[in-house]
Parts: C-alpha cells; sequence; structure tokens
DNA sequence: GGTGTTGTGTGTCCTAGGTCGCAGAACTGC
DNA sequence: GCAGTTCTGCGACCTAGGACACACAACACC
C-alpha cells in the first residue's frame, strides 16, 4: 500500500483498492506489438498493423487500478496485451455489476468508435496487466473508415449482443444455481486457450458474484452445491471445472 | 378464431394467439418503399435504394403472427413497414422475456448479418403488420462488402449494446419500481414521434411485465402506484406519461 | 513465525416479488 | 342487447435470495 496516499479512500466495495493515477512505467522499452493477433486488426496487412503500432503507446496498470472511468474521453481504443480486466458498473448506492471480464487480446472501449458515450462504464485492472491504447484523433484518422475494420467491429458488437442477451433472460427466468452453471460454462469456453482436460477460472467468489448479479454469500453457497455435486474443485481465487457438459445441461434447468 | 385450426393448440402464454403460416396478402399492389427512411441505407442514393427495393418483397402479419422462430434463416433482413413487432425468448418452461418491441423503421434480424446464428429469438407481430424481407443472397451480395453499411450496421448494434447492458444492470440492481419507470421513460424516447405534451405508449401490462422480466401481477400493482403519484395515467393497453422527469428520477432510485 | 488481509463457509433473519385464485371492467363480435 | 375474451385489480399465501454477522482458513508480507 501506497504510505503517502490518503487515509483510505471510503472503500467504496467496488472502488479499486489502490488510487487511479500513477502510471507506472511507459514500459516502451521492448517493442512489443499491441495490434498483431488481435483480430479487429486481423485483416491488415503487416505493414499497417506495424504503423499503427508506432501511435499505439503501451501502459502497465497494477492489480487493482482503474484504467477509465467514465470521465476519460481521452482515448478511443484499449488493447489488452497482457493481464485481466473487468468492466463493470455502479449504481448511486455503491453496488455494482460487471458487464466482463477481459482476457489478452480482447479490445475494449470500442463503444465510443461507434457513436456510444460509453455510458458508465469503468474498466478496472484485476492483476498486473499491460495495456495499449489508441487515441480518438489517431482512431477517428485511421480506422473508423476502414470497412475491414468495420467489419470487425460489428462481428464483436454483433457476440457482444448475443451474450448480453443470453444474460438478461437468465438473470430474469433462472434461478441462481443455472446462473451460476452458465456463467461457468461461459467463462470456459472465453478463455479455452487450452482445450486439454479440465478448465480453470481464476475467479473469486465475489468477482464470481459481480458477474452474476447475485450476492457473495449465495454464490458461495451455490459453489458448495456445485462442488459436492462434483462438478466442480475449488481452491482460494480459482476455480476447476470437472464436468462442463453436466453443467450445461444445468445451466438450462429452471426452478 | 379459425374453425378448422387444431383444438386450440396448447395455448403457451408467449405463444402466437393466432397460428403461425398463412401469407396472407403479398399486397404488392402499392409500391410502397420499403427502404427509404431507414437509417441503415441512409448512405445509399435514391437508386441504390430502388434496386433493393426491387428484391424486398413486403408481406403482412396479422396481430399474433410469429414472423420467424429460430428455425428458419431463410431470411436475412426484415424491415419494419408498418405496425410493430415483439422481439423475444423462451425458456423451457415456457416463460418468456421479450428483448424488444419495435416500431415503424426498425430492422431486425441483423445479427445473421454479422455472424450469429440468431439464437433462441423469436419475433411476433403484435398488431397488424407489414414487413419488407431481403434474403440471405441479396444481403450477402449487395451489403455486406458496403463499408456504409457495414459503418450503419455497428452503429445500429453499438446501440443494441448500451440499451442491453443498461436493462441488465437494472435488473440486477434494481427494484420494480424504477425498472418500470426506466423502461417507460426508455420506450417513450423510443417512440417520440410527437413530442408534444404527454407521450402515449401502446402497451398491456402484460406486454410490459415480459419487457421487465416481472410478472403481470406485480407490475399492475405497481404501475397502480406510478399511477397514484401521478406521473402516468392509465386505460385499457395504453399508458400516458405525465411526469417524464419525475419518472426519469424514479428509475434511478434504489431500494 | 507472527500479523494483517483477503477469501470462504454458514446460520439467522427478512422482504421483494413470485404464485395462485378470483372478480370485475372493458372491449369484441354476434 | 348478450356471450366470449382480454385486460386489470386485489388479496393470501410462499419461497429464493438478500442483509447482516460471524468464524476460520489461506495467503502475503515483514
Amino acid at each position: 500500500m501506497d504510505v503517502t496516499a490518503a487515509p483510505i479512500a471510503e472503500r467504496r466495495p467496488w472502488a479499486p483498492q489502490r488510487r487511479e493515477a500513477n502510471p507506472l512505467t511507459p514500459t516502451s522499452d521492448e517493442p512489443f506489438s499491441c495490434l498483431s493477433e488481435v483480430d479487429l486488426f486481423a485483416d491488415l496487412t503487416p505493414e499497417e498493423i506495424a504503423a499503427f503500432d508506432q501511435m499505439a503507446p503501451a501502459r502497465m496498470f497494477r492489480n487493482g487500478e482503474l484504467i477509465f472511468s467514465q470521465s476519460q474521453p481521452i482515448t478511443a481504443l484499449f488493447i489488452l496485451k497482457a493481464g485481466r480486466v473487468r468492466i463493470f458498473r455502479v449504481t448511486e448506492d455503491g453496488k455494482a455489476l460487471t458487464m466482463a471480464i477481459l482476457e489478452p487480446g480482447a479490445v475494449f472501449g470500442e463503444m465510443l468508435l461507434v457513436g456510444q458515450r460509453m455510458y458508465d462504464n469503468y474498466a478496472e485492472a484485476i492483476e498486473e496487466t499491460a495495456i495499449c491504447q489508441l487515441s480518438v484523433r489517431d482512431v477517428e484518422r485511421h480506422m473508423l473508415s476502414d470497412p475491414r475494420i468495420a467489419i470487425r467491429i460489428s462481428r464483436i458488437l454483433g457476440e457482444q449482443v448475443a451474450r448480453l442477451e443470453e444474460r438478461l433472460t437468465d438473470l430474469a427466468l433462472r434461478p441462481l444455481l443455472a446462473r451460476v452453471a452458465s456463467t461457468l460454462v461461459r467463462l470456459a469456453e472465453s478463455q479455452r486457450r487450452s482445450r486439454v482436460g479440465h478448465v480453470t477460472i481464476r475467479l473469486t467468489h465475489d468477482q464470481l458474484a459481480g458477474l452474476l448479479g447475485a450476492t457473495r454469500e449465495s454464490t458461495s453457497k451455490t459453489m458448495a452445491d456445485l462442488a459436492s455435486r462434483g462438478l466442480i474443485r475449488q481452491a482460494r481465487g480459482r476455480i476447476v471445472l470437472l464436468d462442463l457438459d453436466q453443467l450445461t445441461i444445468l445451466s438450462k434447468k429452471m426452478a
């Protein structure tokens, strides 16, 4: 903890554990490419990618640091190079719902590209994280007009719509057990880098609860249930999915 | 009711009151334009629009008729010319959630354009409705490649994402009263053709409930509450919003 | 190894909203 | 007008999951 920091800063539950500022390191030492392997740019030539890379400064964030709150439209597009990021919203009375947990390769802030105001979304690093940023100016100048990019954006947004509709109906019509199962399955899919054997999800019950729109307590209870059925195995901060198929079935069960 | 029809067809609550089939009338008599005034095509020249119009046959649907269920990827794109359409999902046990209620000028089925399978969405006419359809082939041939269209699609999807995120957090963190208020306000915005005085929303409590993810009963109760506060006035199947500002405030109130 | 902190298990309430059931009002079609 | 249907309004339940309050286990940092 930073000793120079304020008293302890009102500690709202969703709030970043560390304060927002403090760029840490520019980390331009190793000139890694931000954009290759990000499918938003998959249609571009290597030369074009290199050109974009020039204008995408990288930046590190510590666990808990805020990457943006709605008050920062300085940057148009973020590319998550390493680490993990949580996108979330907060209500007046301090409760939060997390919209997504992003894995490396993800692009976020795309709403600005599309004329949306990015609303009340916050983004927070949930571990040591490297992020490349493209400024509004560069993006407007070089990307918005490019049909290859536009099509990719459509695809990304389309997937997002599908996921959101799914979550919405789950939340509206399914009991917690099913929602937990369905969320776990979805998380598993979104990170099946290694399709070998069991998938491990690195999330605390608290983080999972934020994704579910439920409390930590009932989430814990439900997880215990799943564990007792042998569908998952638990450890502090990580969840091993043992039986994807069974979980998928459960995710569709109603009351 | 159609006397030749089956016994009464298991009447699941979400099901169309009339059966699916029966094209009614091709209605090509008056050659109206399907595509002008639809902003998806706003960037096209009048000639191009006319060309598309050729390939967009219109079709009428009666109140309650199903326009598509997930088993019909014959048509890629629907344009709602007149009437209203409800997009919804159904769970195994017959409960439904309404994703959207569309007004004339809306485009739907866009998910297919974007490589999504359109999932479990159903579309149903909720009044006498005229719809133009574009086939997968035509769309693929003439539109997907067109950057002007691609950009428009991005914009539409972006708005959709924003709305869905809003609804999701509402559902997760706000009590029914706030959700009702917020939904009413959203509906008002989406149809403020006449910005004069009070907005009238033509929906039954039941339809509203489907949009809220709540039951008809509690929706009714909440509506009565709003009415008693003088924020709305009610009549059978229609709701008059008297105090938008106050409703907006309410929509943000928590418990 | 001790001390603080962050995750997890549980247990007792308590309430928003679902469920069921019915009654009456409003519109539809004859 | 009358009969069937669709809407709306209650009211008496009942339950999933939230709120609160701990206790303890695991890790992190010195």
